[in-house]
DNA sequence: TTGACAGGTAACCCTTTGGTTACCTATACT
DNA sequence: AGTATAGGTAACCAAAGGGTTACCTGTCAA
């Protein structure tokens, strides 16, 4: 799982996952467009090679072309196995930060930090 | 956003937003003591710098001790704003992976790639 | 069969990252 | 007042990351 964190934590990939999100089953070449002016097509072929890596984009070869396609399990797992989790005591968490906020600054002996 | 993913890149700085799950307001110290062994305080220090930075931590001095409090909003904006996405059309995309992972071998012109 | 096209490999470069050690500051305790 | 304790700063280091350029391979179409 680390992996599918290393592989989200930048953005050109999510952008990546996003686009394919939209149209599964595109061509290097056609990923590669949207970035053809802020850089290489080896960059983004590195970027995919990440995505793979970490099994969140399957690839298909079909001839000379290569499809690459959204594998959502991953994310799914993150979603379910992390941040699930955190996400089912939201409130407790907020309300607890919120009074360790109001009840740190009485009579001067205490102070925040923004 | 990038910055909260950066965050969660870490495996180390995924134990310790674990660790403030379980039990929220801990200090450096109490923080640091799971790792005495493996890492240096200043080492744990820099990724409750960076946990802060994200906006995932809020501290709270309270004298000489610097309390951390778990801040799930920005996992919750994560969850909300990009996986959500993903979940939604989760079973549509594994269908057409599914489906491109097949239709990928016949007559024996097409190959796939595990 | 030859050339264009889709993609891959490798070596290299600079910056970021995760960690270290050494030393400093501020609060608390006695 | 003096010392232990909680935390902070800074300089440094090796490895990983994201990118580049140059060149290679395999497939399609004329």
């Amino acid at each position: 799982m680390n992996d599918v964190f290393k592989a989200l934590a930048d953005e050109t990939r999510r952008e990546i996952l996003d686009t394919l999100y939209a149209k599964s089953g595109q061509t290097l070449g056609e990923l590669y467009a949207p970035y053809a002016k802020s850089m290489s097509r080896q960059a983004v072929m590195k970027h995919l090679g990440i995505l793979e890596a970490a099994n969140l984009v399957a690839i298909v070869w079909s001839g000379r072309e290569k499809r690459h396609y959204l594998n959502p399990i991953p994310i799914h797992a993150i979603q379910d196995r992390w941040i699930k989790k955190f996400e089912r005591q939201r409130m407790d968490a907020l309300a607890a930060l919120k009074t360790a906020l109001e009840g740190s600054e009485p009579k001067g002996k205490k102070h925040v930090q923004s």
